[in-house]
DNA sequence: TATTATTTTTAGACAAGTCTAAAAAAATTA
DNA sequence: TAATTTTTTTAGACTTGTCTAAAAATAATA
């Protein structure tokens, strides 16, 4: 139905739309590692197709069309990387790059089937939301820890940054999806923020603290 | 490492290479519905990559590195529709076209997981084999139905027509993969093979009894 | 508001893979 | 062996998606 290039382009446009509302050609093409000029091209090629709203030096939207198609690839991205962590037991700092591939298979059907053969799963092992096959996913108002008061804490329920080296920080120390954890202190020198976890204190960085998510 | 066109062309030299030795550009043009023109084009990248051997007008056939590239293609392939037959409950002849997708998702360190979490098939729906993660696999020996003497007999153990037309007739009259079989009779007037299956009587055309493998 | 800086678009070119039409080589037939 | 047919290759062009360099529009600053 669409190309590759065209796939990746509408799930770029509907990731940072996500945070700023229309999004502007440096952004695109700074996210796909991409020039601006080619993402000029592209986005002609989008309209076109009734994918996107675009006048030019104006920005850009999905239209209604490109949204579903755009969720849609986000469903099999994260279907198929639950499959590979909870079927084939690779680390959640592992799959990205094949999800990557695997979710431009282009079949309705197998992508419904595997939802069903994992037990309709809500949430992607990094905790970010799995659309049903009509599209539908709920939003969770997330708060990154550094945004949270001292003395207060919750359920570690997301990431902010999915590279494997922060995943593989937070795996070596604990910090995994449904963890409960408590702001005990913030250190004000840098920032450091102190968590309770398990009975034991543990000392995460500003960085850290912006980059992980969780439910209150 | 190699384009989806790379890959689709080496794995149908593999496959015409099987029945015929050394592989015309017709016959691959016709393989991949393409023109000649584009075979020739294509025959040149591959030479200069080392994959093929290539003397124009002489024809092609794979180089050691280019026929490890196909084995794992059709790997890859088997494996997958292994996958969607026997964990998502697909049927035999739904499967062709989402594994054509689906064996060039590249990991190698994905194949190798999902064989095991299948636990290390042999042989894919339609009786084919599948190469162990080192590339090896066993070639038996079938016969078309055609081509076995009457009263003698053996398992139904491979198909060589993989269109779904083909597999959905064979399904419905219950000649599948497993069964076992003797040919009773050959009506000279038209070559009709009447089958003895399950103490039922089943008459099938020439054609079918060409396309139907058995193991004596 | 005029100037400068930044962002975005246009123009022209390139690589991969395809095509049609015509030429060259090989195979077949007379 | 010569003539014809078939197969294969070459030549030139098109599409998709990319790029660099330069021009145009917008935003920021003086």
């Amino acid at each position: 139905m669409y190309t590759l290039t065209e796939e990746n382009y509408l799930k770029a446009i509907y990731k940072l739309s996500i945070q700023t509302g229309k999004v502007s050609t440096n952004q695109i093409a700074a996210s796909l590692a991409t020039k601006a000029s080619s993402v000029t091209d592209m986005l002609r090629k989008l309209a076109d197709k009734l994918l996107i709203n675009y006048t030019r030096y104006q920005g850009v939207s999905l239209t209604q069309t490109g949204e579903k198609v755009a969720v849609n690839i986000i469903r099999r991205h994260r279907l198929w990387e639950f499959f590979l962590v909870e079927k084939l037991n690779f680390k959640w700092d592992e799959v990205h790059d094949m999800a990557e591939e695997m979710e431009h298979i282009s079949s309705t059907e197998l992508i419904d089937r595997l939802d069903e053969f994992m037990g309709f799963p809500t949430r992607d092992p990094h905790g970010d939301p799995i659309p049903d096959c009509n599209g539908n996913f709920k939003i969770i108002d997330l708060k990154p820890i550094s945004a949270i008061a001292v003395h207060s804490g919750g359920i570690i329920s997301g990431v902010r940054d999915h590279s494997s080296a922060f995943l593989q920080y937070l795996e070596k120390h604990q910090l995994t999806i449904g963890k409960k954890i408590m702001v005990k202190e913030i250190i004000s020198y840098d920032n450091t923020v102190v968590l309770q976890m398990d009975n034991k204190d543990l000392h995460i960085s500003r960085d850290v603290a912006n980059n992980l998510l969780i439910a209150l």
